[in-house]
DNA sequence: TCAATACTTCGGTTACCGTCGAACTATGAA
DNA sequence: TTCATAGTTCGACGGTAACCGAAGTATTGA
């Protein structure tokens, strides 16, 4: 009666509010012990202790033992591009979160989409990168040309370094406040980490919002303003 | 504490298996009346008539009457491609149905995708368009070129009929069996609709099937062959 | 070795929600 | 008008799973 892969079980992982919290708080990308992530969904520490274990039997997201702590993450930028797709249809239903701050304006700006830069930003670069013929777009896969590579260098990133990894170096991540593709992949992250650390940005801890400094408004917007 | 969209109450939709059933049916784009949905998803009327109002409500189905009967369908292609993502991730985790009947190998060749072709046969036509630059990628969004409105008119569709139309001309979907984009939007839908009227292939009636004809795959190699 | 912290497991409670059948409404056919 | 079919609503039932606290395990630090 059923074709192809059942849905019912994923979504009903993500479909439990302590869970969704839990993943959308592992959203920015970075490893949380248990008991921040209990804390993030408001639920105890046993609770949230059981559903990381279902999360991370289903393989949504993956623990890393560190001393006597545990750090989970989102086992990949696939399972972060579901939930971006979620959010997507969420925002469009109009079931946007109750409370809306002033954050919620800083995240469509700049935010931190499991590792890379996402919103507002996030787009313009990509959208810079590819007029500039910097990547190309073959099919779903976009690659960097050889002006690209040039640049990537020229900006600080170890290529080389980028290539030894198991993720892809370049990837598209569909933007649910944008709804445009950005920059994702292991050059994705590794962007976003030189910005940071060119002093461009930064992140708010306790949240997705990337700040973006005064500095770094007009770096970024020499490098990829649309002007 | 939360940011984004609430994920939680879409995902908890979806995560329902009787739910989770009709969504599917109805991943084959055609609108089916709640009676037929209570057979799909295996339970009674009564509560398929409950599920629907639910699903109809959060906007991922759209409801049609027609005299004693109403029929539903999927809201937007936006929803299937959530569908079709959330299918990738499940196909991954080896959550694949119990049951592999010789379905599934012929859904992995051509199967339809809310209305459009999907599967290997799918995405070769997509790559091919895009070789010939038939088609061409711009950030996300993909175009016919001059020579691809030639083609696709040659081919005997009426594009001014489709462009009068709400959908986008032209739109891509991921592919779950294959990972690779394939081409959704209305010329994706009259694609498969000429198809079926040339009769190189045709609907498996209740699955998502397409049988293709030995006239047909002879005519699509010939057409969008890589050799 | 003892204490403290981080996490897991277990047991018991609670609440929600999916399920069905039966009664009700609406549309169409005889 | 009467009957039949399609769908909705309601009430009752039952099972699942989320939740917490307490006890148990592991790892670190003193």
């Amino acid at each position: 009666m059923k074709e192809g892969p059942d849905i019912s079980q994923i979504a009903a992982l993500i479909g439990d509010p302590a869970r969704a919290n839990i993943l959308t708080a592992l959203m920015d990308g970075r490893a949380l012990t248990a008991s921040e992530l209990a804390e993030e969904a408001g639920v105890g520490l046993s609770t949230a202790s059981g559903h990381l274990s279902k999360l991370t039997d289903a393989d949504l997201v993956s623990p890393r033992k560190s001393g006597r702590h545990k750090y989970f993450h989102l086992a990949d930028a696939e399972v972060a591009g579901v939930l971006e797709a979620l959010m997507g249809l969420a925002a469009r239903r109009g079931a946007t979160r109750v409370r809306t701050g002033p954050k919620d304006a800083q995240m469509q700006v700049a935010r931190v989409c499991y590792n890379h830069l996402a919103g507002r930003m996030g787009v313009q670069m990509y959208r810079s990168l590819l007029g500039r013929d910097l990547l190309v777009e073959d099919n779903e896969n976009v690659a960097l040309t050889a002006a690209g590579r040039d640049f990537a260098t020229g900006f600080g990133i170890d290529l080389a370094e980028l290539e030894k990894g198991r993720t892809l170096l370049c990837r598209t991540c569909l933007d649910w406040s944008e709804r445009r593709n950005h920059l994702a992949g292991s050059l994705g992250r590794a962007m976003l980490t030189r910005m940071e650390d060119l002093g461009w940005m930064h992140r708010d801890a306790g949240s997705r919002v990337i700040c973006v400094t005064q500095k770094g408004k007009a770096a970024f917007e020499d490098m990829f303003g649309s002007a």
